[in-house]
DNA sequence: CATATTTGACCGAC
DNA sequence: GTCGGTCAAATATG
Protein backbone atom coordinates (compact mmCIF):
# COMPACT_ATOMS: atom_id res chain seq x y z
CA UNK A 1 0.00 0.00 0.00
CA UNK A 2 3.00 2.49 0.84
CA UNK A 3 4.21 1.64 -2.55
CA UNK A 4 1.01 2.17 -4.33
CA UNK A 5 0.54 4.93 -2.27
CA UNK A 6 1.11 7.84 -4.51
CA UNK A 7 -1.30 7.19 -7.06
CA UNK A 8 -4.69 8.47 -7.36
CA UNK A 9 -6.62 5.48 -6.67
CA UNK A 10 -6.57 4.95 -3.07
CA UNK A 11 -9.38 2.90 -3.05
CA UNK A 12 -8.72 0.26 -5.52
CA UNK A 13 -4.81 0.15 -3.99
CA UNK A 14 -6.39 -0.49 -0.83
CA UNK A 15 -8.89 -3.20 -2.47
CA UNK A 16 -5.71 -4.72 -4.32
CA UNK A 17 -3.31 -4.57 -1.12
CA UNK A 18 -5.98 -5.86 0.59
CA UNK A 19 -6.56 -8.91 -1.35
CA UNK A 20 -2.33 -9.35 -2.09
CA UNK A 21 -2.54 -9.65 1.91
CA UNK A 22 -5.41 -12.09 2.52
CA UNK A 23 -5.08 -14.83 -0.60
CA UNK A 24 -0.71 -14.88 0.47
CA UNK A 25 -2.12 -15.63 4.15
CA UNK A 26 -4.56 -17.89 3.04
CA UNK A 27 -1.20 -19.27 0.32
CA UNK A 28 0.54 -19.74 3.32
CA UNK A 29 -1.80 -21.28 6.07
CA UNK A 30 -2.29 -23.86 3.16
CA UNK A 31 1.49 -24.67 3.11
CA UNK A 32 2.20 -24.78 6.51
CA UNK A 33 -0.85 -26.94 7.23
CA UNK A 34 0.56 -29.43 4.51
CA UNK A 35 4.08 -29.44 5.94
CA UNK A 36 3.13 -29.28 10.16
CA UNK A 37 1.17 -32.33 9.71
CA UNK A 38 3.30 -34.62 8.78
CA UNK A 39 6.91 -35.97 9.34
CA UNK A 40 9.43 -32.92 7.64
CA UNK A 41 6.88 -32.62 4.42
CA UNK A 42 7.85 -36.03 3.18
CA UNK A 43 4.51 -36.91 3.32
CA UNK A 44 1.52 -36.03 2.77
CA UNK A 45 -1.62 -35.48 5.06
CA UNK A 46 -4.19 -38.25 4.05
CA UNK A 47 -6.91 -35.57 4.97
CA UNK A 48 -6.12 -32.59 2.32
CA UNK A 49 -5.84 -35.19 -1.01
CA UNK A 50 -5.54 -33.02 -4.06
CA UNK A 51 -6.84 -34.06 -7.42
CA UNK A 52 -3.89 -35.26 -8.66
CA UNK A 53 -2.96 -37.30 -5.73
CA UNK A 54 -4.30 -40.56 -7.76
CA UNK A 55 -2.13 -40.35 -9.81
CA UNK A 56 1.23 -38.88 -8.33
CA UNK A 57 1.23 -40.29 -4.95
CA UNK A 58 2.46 -43.64 -6.10
CA UNK A 59 5.88 -42.68 -6.03
CA UNK A 60 5.54 -42.70 -2.09
CA UNK A 61 4.37 -46.37 -1.47
CA UNK A 62 6.45 -48.53 0.27
CA UNK A 63 8.92 -50.33 -1.94
CA UNK A 64 10.60 -53.03 -0.42
CA UNK A 65 13.50 -51.84 -2.81
CA UNK A 66 13.94 -48.51 -1.77
CA UNK A 67 17.46 -47.47 -0.69
CA UNK A 68 17.21 -47.99 3.26
CA UNK A 69 19.46 -44.84 3.78
CA UNK A 70 16.45 -42.16 3.98
CA UNK A 71 18.24 -38.79 4.98
CA UNK A 72 16.95 -35.31 5.43
CA UNK A 73 16.50 -33.20 2.35
CA UNK A 74 15.44 -29.97 2.10
CA UNK A 75 15.88 -27.92 -0.77
CA UNK A 76 15.88 -23.56 -1.26
CA UNK A 77 16.37 -21.31 -3.89
CA UNK A 78 18.43 -18.65 -3.95
CA UNK A 79 19.67 -16.18 -5.91
CA UNK A 80 23.28 -15.56 -7.03
CA UNK A 81 25.63 -13.44 -4.89
CA UNK A 82 25.85 -10.20 -7.20
CA UNK A 83 24.64 -11.95 -9.40
CA UNK A 84 28.01 -13.97 -9.59
CA UNK A 85 28.15 -17.67 -10.08
CA UNK A 86 28.23 -18.87 -6.72
CA UNK A 87 24.77 -18.97 -4.75
CA UNK A 88 24.74 -16.41 -1.50
CA UNK A 89 27.02 -17.50 1.30
CA UNK A 90 25.06 -19.74 3.68
CA UNK A 91 27.71 -19.36 6.65
CA UNK A 92 28.96 -22.75 6.56
CA UNK A 93 31.91 -23.58 5.24
CA UNK A 94 31.70 -26.54 2.60
CA UNK A 95 34.11 -28.09 0.20
CA UNK A 96 33.54 -29.14 -3.00
CA UNK A 97 33.96 -32.81 -4.36
CA UNK A 98 32.59 -33.06 -7.34
CA UNK A 99 30.43 -31.93 -10.03
CA UNK A 100 27.92 -33.84 -12.44
CA UNK A 101 26.14 -33.06 -15.65
CA UNK A 102 22.30 -33.99 -15.13
CA UNK A 103 20.43 -35.56 -18.10
CA UNK A 104 17.94 -32.76 -18.95
CA UNK A 105 19.72 -29.92 -17.25
CA UNK A 106 21.40 -27.22 -18.69
CA UNK A 107 24.04 -26.75 -16.13
CA UNK A 108 25.73 -29.41 -13.86
CA UNK A 109 25.31 -29.84 -10.53
CA UNK A 110 27.91 -29.51 -7.93
CA UNK A 111 28.41 -31.13 -5.05
CA UNK A 112 29.60 -29.81 -1.28
CA UNK A 113 30.36 -31.55 1.97
CA UNK A 114 31.08 -29.66 5.26
CA UNK A 115 34.72 -28.91 5.68
CA UNK A 116 34.72 -30.72 9.52
CA UNK A 117 33.65 -33.52 8.21
CA UNK A 118 36.85 -35.37 9.54
CA UNK A 119 37.44 -32.89 11.94
CA UNK A 120 33.87 -33.07 13.46
CA UNK A 121 32.17 -35.94 11.62
CA UNK A 122 29.95 -33.68 10.46
CA UNK A 123 27.51 -35.24 7.66
CA UNK A 124 25.87 -32.33 6.47
CA UNK A 125 26.15 -32.34 2.31
CA UNK A 126 24.54 -29.97 -0.29
CA UNK A 127 24.11 -29.93 -3.79
CA UNK A 128 24.08 -26.78 -5.80
CA UNK A 129 22.66 -26.72 -9.25
CA UNK A 130 22.09 -23.58 -10.97
CA UNK A 131 18.11 -23.47 -12.12
CA UNK A 132 17.66 -24.01 -16.07
CA UNK A 133 15.02 -21.10 -15.88
CA UNK A 134 16.22 -18.24 -14.08
CA UNK A 135 20.36 -17.95 -14.19
CA UNK A 136 20.22 -16.06 -11.25
CA UNK A 137 18.51 -18.71 -9.30
CA UNK A 138 19.94 -21.67 -7.91
CA UNK A 139 18.58 -24.58 -6.50
CA UNK A 140 20.19 -26.11 -3.62
CA UNK A 141 19.33 -29.25 -1.79
CA UNK A 142 21.08 -29.49 1.55
CA UNK A 143 20.77 -33.31 3.17
CA UNK A 144 22.06 -33.78 6.86
CA UNK A 145 22.06 -31.33 9.15
CA UNK A 146 25.38 -29.85 10.47
CA UNK A 147 26.55 -31.39 13.44
CA UNK A 148 29.63 -29.15 13.67
CA UNK A 149 30.41 -25.95 15.68
CA UNK A 150 31.19 -23.23 13.43
CA UNK A 151 33.61 -20.74 14.31
CA UNK A 152 34.15 -17.51 13.67
CA UNK A 153 32.28 -14.37 13.79
CA UNK A 154 31.08 -14.39 10.53
CA UNK A 155 30.40 -17.96 10.39
CA UNK A 156 28.41 -17.22 13.73
CA UNK A 157 26.38 -14.39 12.37
CA UNK A 158 25.72 -16.07 8.97
CA UNK A 159 25.32 -19.37 10.92
CA UNK A 160 21.96 -18.69 12.09
CA UNK A 161 20.69 -18.08 9.29
CA UNK A 162 21.73 -21.13 7.80
CA UNK A 163 21.15 -23.40 10.34
CA UNK A 164 17.45 -21.74 10.53
CA UNK A 165 17.47 -23.03 6.75
CA UNK A 166 18.79 -26.72 7.48
CA UNK A 167 16.87 -27.69 10.81
CA UNK A 168 13.48 -25.00 10.96
CA UNK A 169 12.19 -27.26 13.40
CA UNK A 170 14.79 -26.32 15.88
CA UNK A 171 14.24 -22.15 15.09
CA UNK A 172 11.86 -20.68 17.72
CA UNK A 173 9.93 -17.74 17.36
CA UNK A 174 8.85 -15.65 14.81
CA UNK A 175 11.08 -17.62 12.35
CA UNK A 176 9.04 -20.65 12.57
CA UNK A 177 6.69 -20.18 9.91
CA UNK A 178 8.89 -19.10 7.46
CA UNK A 179 11.27 -21.91 7.68
CA UNK A 180 8.37 -24.29 7.93
CA UNK A 181 7.95 -22.97 4.12
CA UNK A 182 11.46 -24.66 3.21
CA UNK A 183 10.82 -27.66 3.85
CA UNK A 184 11.38 -30.16 0.58
CA UNK A 185 10.06 -33.52 -0.02
CA UNK A 186 11.55 -36.84 -0.95
CA UNK A 187 11.26 -37.33 -4.39
CA UNK A 188 11.83 -33.58 -5.61
CA UNK A 189 11.03 -32.12 -8.80
CA UNK A 190 13.60 -32.08 -11.05
CA UNK A 191 13.93 -29.04 -14.12
CA UNK A 192 10.81 -26.70 -13.92
CA UNK A 193 9.56 -27.76 -17.12
CA UNK A 194 9.66 -31.19 -17.01
CA UNK A 195 7.29 -30.67 -13.45
CA UNK A 196 3.88 -31.35 -13.93
CA UNK A 197 1.47 -28.28 -15.05
CA UNK A 198 -0.44 -26.45 -12.03
CA UNK A 199 -0.69 -27.12 -8.80
CA UNK A 200 0.66 -30.66 -8.79
CA UNK A 201 0.44 -33.08 -5.82
CA UNK A 202 3.81 -34.09 -5.59
CA UNK A 203 4.68 -30.35 -5.91
CA UNK A 204 7.32 -29.37 -3.02
CA UNK A 205 6.36 -25.67 -1.55
CA UNK A 206 9.09 -23.40 -1.06
CA UNK A 207 8.82 -20.24 0.41
CA UNK A 208 12.31 -18.55 0.26
CA UNK A 209 14.32 -15.44 0.43
CA UNK A 210 16.00 -14.90 -2.97
CA UNK A 211 18.17 -11.93 -1.85
CA UNK A 212 21.68 -12.67 -0.58
CA UNK A 213 20.06 -11.07 2.92
CA UNK A 214 20.01 -14.57 4.07
CA UNK A 215 16.66 -15.92 6.05
CA UNK A 216 16.34 -13.84 8.90
CA UNK A 217 14.07 -10.75 8.63
CA UNK A 218 14.42 -8.31 11.84
CA UNK A 219 11.48 -10.08 13.75
CA UNK A 220 9.83 -6.90 14.49
CA UNK A 221 9.40 -6.48 10.76
CA UNK A 222 6.94 -8.41 8.77
CA UNK A 223 7.99 -12.07 7.27
CA UNK A 224 7.65 -10.12 3.92
CA UNK A 225 9.73 -6.98 4.04
CA UNK A 226 12.63 -8.44 5.23
CA UNK A 227 16.05 -5.15 4.49
CA UNK A 228 17.94 -6.55 1.87
CA UNK A 229 20.70 -5.27 -0.69
CA UNK A 230 19.75 -6.80 -2.85
CA UNK A 231 19.01 -5.24 -6.27
CA UNK A 232 17.24 -7.44 -8.46
CA UNK A 233 13.83 -7.30 -6.50
CA UNK A 234 11.62 -4.90 -5.21
CA UNK A 235 10.33 -1.25 -6.44
CA UNK A 236 11.69 0.40 -9.87
CA UNK A 237 15.57 1.39 -9.36
CA UNK A 238 14.33 5.08 -9.21
CA UNK A 239 14.10 4.78 -5.64
CA UNK A 240 17.67 4.41 -4.47
CA UNK A 241 16.66 7.05 -1.68
CA UNK A 242 16.07 4.10 0.68
CA UNK A 243 13.21 4.54 2.87
CA UNK A 244 10.74 6.75 0.73
CA UNK A 245 9.17 3.96 -0.98
CA UNK A 246 8.40 1.02 0.11
CA UNK A 247 9.63 -1.76 -1.60
CA UNK A 248 8.62 -4.97 -2.75
CA UNK A 249 9.82 -8.34 -0.50
CA UNK A 250 12.43 -10.54 -1.53
CA UNK A 251 10.24 -13.00 -1.24
CA UNK A 252 9.24 -16.27 -4.01
CA UNK A 253 7.12 -18.65 -4.23
CA UNK A 254 7.52 -22.08 -5.37
CA UNK A 255 5.04 -24.91 -5.88
CA UNK A 256 6.81 -27.21 -8.50
CA UNK A 257 6.92 -25.16 -11.53
CA UNK A 258 4.96 -22.88 -10.61
CA UNK A 259 7.38 -19.77 -9.41
CA UNK A 260 7.04 -16.47 -8.84
CA UNK A 261 8.37 -13.19 -6.64
CA UNK A 262 5.94 -11.13 -4.67
CA UNK A 263 7.49 -8.40 -6.26
CA UNK A 264 6.53 -9.94 -9.87
CA UNK A 265 2.87 -10.07 -8.49
CA UNK A 266 2.62 -6.24 -7.37
CA UNK A 267 4.56 -5.68 -10.71
CA UNK A 268 1.78 -7.69 -12.60
CA UNK A 269 -0.71 -6.01 -10.42
CA UNK A 270 0.23 -2.42 -11.15
CA UNK A 271 2.78 -2.53 -13.64
CA UNK A 272 4.51 0.66 -13.48
CA UNK A 273 4.26 1.96 -10.08
CA UNK A 274 1.20 3.92 -10.14
CA UNK A 275 -0.32 2.48 -12.90
CA UNK A 276 -3.01 0.18 -12.43
CA UNK A 277 -4.63 -3.04 -14.48
CA UNK A 278 -8.22 -2.82 -14.00
CA UNK A 279 -9.02 -6.06 -15.27
CA UNK A 280 -6.52 -7.91 -13.59
CA UNK A 281 -7.78 -10.62 -11.34
CA UNK A 282 -5.60 -11.73 -8.27
CA UNK A 283 -7.54 -14.30 -7.89
CA UNK A 284 -6.97 -15.83 -10.88
CA UNK A 285 -3.23 -14.80 -10.98
CA UNK A 286 -2.88 -16.71 -7.50
CA UNK A 287 -5.30 -19.84 -9.23
C1' DC B 1 53.39 -26.13 3.18
C1' DA B 2 48.20 -26.68 3.97
C1' DT B 3 43.98 -26.39 2.00
C1' DA B 4 40.59 -26.14 -1.80
C1' DT B 5 39.02 -27.29 -6.50
C1' DT B 6 38.81 -29.94 -10.72
C1' DT B 7 37.68 -33.97 -13.12
C1' DG B 8 37.78 -38.72 -14.70
C1' DA B 9 37.10 -43.10 -12.39
C1' DC B 10 34.44 -45.81 -9.67
C1' DC B 11 30.27 -47.74 -7.55
C1' DG B 12 25.50 -48.75 -6.31
C1' DA B 13 20.73 -48.38 -7.68
C1' DC B 14 17.69 -49.13 -11.16
C1' DG C 1 23.30 -50.80 -19.90
C1' DT C 2 22.31 -45.64 -17.80
C1' DC C 3 22.32 -42.33 -14.18
C1' DG C 4 23.49 -39.88 -10.05
C1' DG C 5 26.58 -39.62 -6.15
C1' DT C 6 31.22 -40.12 -4.37
C1' DC C 7 36.21 -40.88 -4.43
C1' DA C 8 40.75 -39.50 -5.09
C1' DA C 9 44.73 -38.04 -7.82
C1' DA C 10 46.15 -34.07 -10.06
C1' DT C 11 46.14 -29.39 -9.97
C1' DA C 12 45.41 -24.69 -8.23
C1' DT C 13 45.63 -21.21 -4.66
C1' DG C 14 47.38 -18.52 -0.82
Amino acid sequence: MLHLGGSQAQERCRLLASQISSLTERSIALITSYCSLDDGGRKRPAAAPSPLSAASDAPFKPTKKRRTTERVKRQVRVSSAAGGDVPADDGHSWRKYGQKEILGAKHPRGYYRCTHRHTQGCAATKQVQRADGDPALFNVVYISAHTCVQSGSAAAAAGQAAAAAQAPEHTPGAHTLLHSLTVKTEGLAAAPEEAPQGWAATAPFCLSPTAASGWCPAPERSPFSAPSTSENWGASPATSDSNQHASFPPFELVAGDVQFEFGEVVSALVGVPGEFHDDFDISSFFA
